[in-house]
Parts: structure tokens; sequence; C-alpha cells
RNA sequence: GCCCCGGUGGUGUAGUCCGGUCAAGCAUGCUACCCUCUCGAGGUAGCGACCUGGGUUCAAAUCCCGGCCGGGGCACCA
């Protein structure tokens, strides 16, 4: 028993599961989550087209080039999805073909965030294991007349571009062409000296065709691979090989990409057709998830840090308490479609809570507390349910001196006006007799009274732990100016039970909010 | 500027392919009530939308054309 108490709650409640879990069997925990399940499967993801069960091939392709968010995980979500529905592969597999913005600790955000949320992928790889047989396809490019080599500063091929018109370099003859692109591997040529650009269509009205460049030299050191190769492909060319290379079947990514040049490479190498689904990025309201507006944030310590509960990063959310039940069952209500969407945060909210609700322990939290003394008010010796209606989540004891000294909600007493009966939840009813810095109030009575305030409170004694709760807002207002007020620090007590909790415990402050404890003595609100 | 892609209540989404059953469903939000020793959950009721103009048709959210608005692409980023 003593062990059983040196748990933390949030401990405890996962022993309790997994030992005993008839006593749980008829919990209403148990049956929301049923009806979460149902929800859940009600919103099934449309049929892929062109899928055959057992024969598709899906993959995630995160650049690790910033910490994970929850929209990867969103899109990660879906194609986990498909992958169940269809009984396929899922590879993640990064995209990690410049070595200038590539950073190791990023491949491990989104392998722990992935994991997080649930996905669970069958191939993993890195495209920079990949050089050689990308080399190889841009030789056969080259051997081909597809594909040239260029000499020409950037500007002028953008000028060119622009203007429509080829430059010099593109008619060169193709042993000319090899010739350079050996030197290029060779590493005979600094970086934008020499590029390879495919032959497209310098008329075309898709200016993306206009001979873009597929492959170029980066002098940069890799995170993965070092300084083995310095010649990079660029994504277009780099993607088409490695979806052939995983025999991917089907691509559902959320980003705009224009597919044409990628279809055009496709089959210039006589790679299979894939079939694209793409779909419109989550963004969720004045969260954006560009590094342009999210870096700024963090080198002027606007936020903690990239896991700052306001941030969209994986860590952020899970450090605000969303669970990856709630993503997952989010994304699978809200689907994926080309229309651009803002998701507000509490549509996710709504969902967590649900979740949430039928689990979390319920402790006595007292924001803005003043005191409160109780003329009058008799000795108790309660023992209180940590659930209202699930019993099985336990109690805990609270021993009330006579005519306690109480902490409450200033807000409380300050709506209040002397003469005001009001109730102590699970204790009594009382009458505000006097406000200010130390109100006093006189006991009423035992039994419960109809209509009258509720009021949460924690015994003023040695055993009372000072708690200060983040409350993350968003980080910008319409458009993009910063909110001053993204975060507010609301000081407060809860009552004694509170030390139980471990870090990542989520509980209910009844009143105020589901919060997660992120720290011994502070919380952050995940929401209402 | 050029090229794609979109525009259903405050928010998200269903319906649009194969026009009528959609005077538009669901979720969230808000309001009221019920329930509950929480401002949580649960229940009931209510509020609230087919971007716009024209065309086709007996009939258009759904098809066609124009406009407006939004997003993306036009990188030696992915």
């Amino acid at each position: 028993m003593r062990r059983v108490n040196s748990l933390s709650l949030g401990e405890q409640q996962a022993l309790l599961e997994a030992k005993y879990p008839e006593a749980l069997a008829a919990s209403n925990a148990k049956r929301a989550q049923q009806k979460a399940e149902d929800k859940a499967q009600a919103t099934q993801f449309p049929p892929l087209p062109h899928a055959t069960k057992g024969k598709v091939v899906l993959r995630l392709p995160p650049e690790p080039s910033g910490y994970m968010t929850i929209g990867h995980a969103m899109a990660g979500v879906i194609n986990s999805a498909y992958r169940d529905m269809y009984q396929g592969e899922l590879w993640l597999r990064f995209e990690d073909t410049n070595p200038r913005k590539v950073r190791k600790d990023y491949y491990d955000s989104f392998r722990d965030g992935y994991r997080w949320v649930g996905i669970r992928w069958d191939h993993e790889k890195n495209v920079s294991s990949d050089m050689e047989v990308l080399y190889f396809h841009a030789r056969r490019l080259v051997e081909m007349g597809e594909a040239y080599a260029c000499a020409c500063p950037a500007d002028l091929v953008k000028k060119l571009r622009a203007e429509g018109k080829p430059c010099e370099h593109r008619t060169h003859p193709v042993e000319a062409n090899l010739k350079v692109w050996e030197g290029m591997l060779a590493r005979r040529y600094k970086e934008g000296e020499w590029v390879i650009r495919l032959k497209g269509d310098m008329q075309g009205l898709d200016a993306s065709l206009r001979d873009p460049n597929i492959l170029r030299v980066i002098q940069a050191a890799h995170p993965v691979v070092g300084t083995k190769y310095v010649v990079w492909p660029v994504y277009d060319f780099e993607v088409v090989v490695e979806d052939k290379l995983c025999e991917v079947t089907h691509i559902l990514r959320s980003s705009e990409f224009h597919v044409s040049l990628q279809e055009r490479i496709r089959e210039l190498l006589r790679f299979p057709p894939v079939v694209v689904e793409q779909f419109s990025r989550f963004n969720f309201k004045g969260t954006p998830v560009s590094k342009r507006l999210l870096r700024p944030l963090v080198e002027e310590k606007v936020v903690s840090g990239w896991d700052d509960p306001r941030m969209p990063t994986i860590e952020g959310v899970k450090r605000r308490g969303i669970l990856p039940e709630a993503i997952r069952q989010f994304t699978l209500q809200v689907g994926y479609g080309k229309t651009e969407h803002t998701f507000d945060w509490t549509l996710l909210f709504a969902v967590n809570r649900k979740i949430l609700d039928p689990i979390s322990l319920r402790v006595y939290f007292v924001p803005d507390p003043v005191q409160l003394r109780v003329k009058g008010g008799p000795q108790k010796d309660l023992s209180l349910q940590f659930h209202p209606t699930f019993e099985g989540l336990g109690r805990r004891a609270v021993s009330v001196p006579e005519g306690p000294r109480l902490l409450v909600p200033g807000a409380d007493v300050d709506a209040m006006r002397p003469g005001e009966v009001f109730r102590l939840m699970d204790l009594y009813n009382v009458r505000l007799t006097k406000k200010g810095d130390s109100s006093q109030a006189e006991f009423v009575g035992d039994e419960r009274l109809p209509d009258v305030r509720k009021v949460q409170w924690v015994l003023d004694d040695s055993e009372k732990r000072d708690v200060s709760v983040l409350e993350p807002a968003e980080l910008f207002l319409e458009d993009e100016t910063p909110n001053p007020h993204s975060l507010r620090v609301r000081k407060g007590c809860a009552e004694a039970a509170f030390s139980n909790l471990a870090v990542g415990d989520i509980v209910q402050f009844p009143r105020y909010g589901f919060v997660r404890v992120d720290a011994p003595g502070r919380c952050v609100l995940a929401h209402p």
C-alpha cells in the first residue's frame, strides 16, 4: 500500500487499469472511449484511387531542417490511415538533400514525433544514402540529351527563364556535358560554377518547366554522410527517383507542389506513374507553421523555445497536454482537401477534452487565491472522489479543522456581495460576511442548496501547494502581428493531493480547466 | 505578371464526379433549459452557410462562362 501511495496518481491509475481491468469495465471511461472509437470509425477517409489491398506503398517525406509540427503529424496520420486501410506499406524517408539545411537532431524530432502520434512505418531511409543511384539516373538524363551542364550565373538563368530564352549551354553536345558532369563529381568545380539542368520547355507557360536546375554543387558537411558528396540533387529530381526506388504507389502530400515537372522527369526516366493526391496545409489560428515566423520568436525569446506550449511543434502541443489520440481523431474528423483552412484550436480542444474527461483526476486548484476564514465551520474528515462519476480513480482524505482558514478564488469573492450564501464544494454552505484582504464567512449548513454559487477551495495550511499555471494563447493576432498577451501566468494554490502528481500527468482543475503538470509546482493549461 | 488549385454558417467538414430525395447533414462555437456538489462531461432545444454575375435546364450548392477573393508554383529550398 505504501508502495502504491508512493506512485504518482497517474501511475496509480495506469496500474489499476492494467491489473484490475474488471474494476473499470463498467466505467464511463470505457464507454466514452468506445463512443469515441465509433465516431472515429464513422469518419473514414474516402477510398484511394487505383488502390488495391496489399499493394499500396506510401511515404512520409520530412525534410529534417526543423522540428516536427502538428501539421506533419496530421499528414502522417492520413498516410498511416491509408496504410492501414489497404494493408500497405509506409516509408519514412528523410529528404535530406540540402546539407546546409539539414541537422542531426531534426531527424530524431520526426522519428520521435511520428512514434508519439502512434504512426508505425515499415521502412526508413535517408535520401542521402542513395546518392550513387541518384547520380546514375542523372547521368542517364545527360546521356539521353535530356539534361545539360550549364555555367550561367544564377541571375542570368533567372532572367533567361523569365524571357523564355535558352542559354548557350543548352545545345552543347552530350560528350561535353558528360565531361562537366564527371568534373562536378570529381570536385573540380566550386559551388555555382556548373549545374545540371533538365531540358524542359523554355517557352512553356508553366515556368517551372523552363529548364530547371536538377543538380548542383554544395560544399558543406552533411550531418549524416559528411563530406562524401559535393553534388546534390534538387528536390523535384530526387523525389522522382526515390519514389521509384521505394516503389511508392500513392503520394499524399500536404503542401502544394507543382507536379508537372516531377511527372516530366518520371516519364523521361521511364518510371511507372504514381497517384498523387495533394491537400492543403493544416493551419491553426494564430499559430503559423512557417519557420520564417517562428524562428524569430525563439531567437528573441518571445517563447521559451521550440517546445513552448504555444508553439505548433510536436513538443509544444505535447507539453500543452494534447493527446496523440486527439490528433489522430481530429485528423480523421476534419479529413483533407484542397480548400485552405485555418482550424480553430477549440476544434482540437473539444476532441482532446472528450478523451481526457473520463480519465482525468479532479484536483482542487484556486487561481488568484484570497483568504477566507469560516466562523463556526465544524470539523470535517472528508473522503473525496478523484472523479465525480468514476470511483475507480480513487479518493483522497482531507481533514478540515473547525473554523478553518481557506483559500478561495479571488474572482469569486469579487463577484459576490456580503451576505451572499455559497457552497464550498464537497464541504458545506457559508455566508460571506466580510470582503477584503482576509475575507470572512460564517457556516450556515451542510445540506445542498439549489442555485447557489459553488466554489472550490484549498486549506490554507502547510500542505497546500503553490502552483503557477501557464495559460497559452495564440502567438499571432490577425495578419502577422505578434500577440503581446500570448502567455499569462496564473498564480494559485492547489490542494495537498497535487503533490502526488508527476510531471506529464494531466488532470482537471474543476472550474478552471484541464492542465498538464509541466514541472514541480508548474502546470500548463491545455484548455477549459 | 504568367501558370495551377480552391471558395458551403464564427470555425471545420458532408454533399459537387453521376443536377431533383439539400428550403442543405454533422462537429465545434454561442444561447436557453435539463442533469451534475465543476465554468468539465452527458442530454434537449435554438442561432447560424451554398463568394458573385450571367448562361444551360422543368429543376443548379451541384454543369458552363466571366468577375471577385484566397492559397500554391514560377529557387543552384524542400
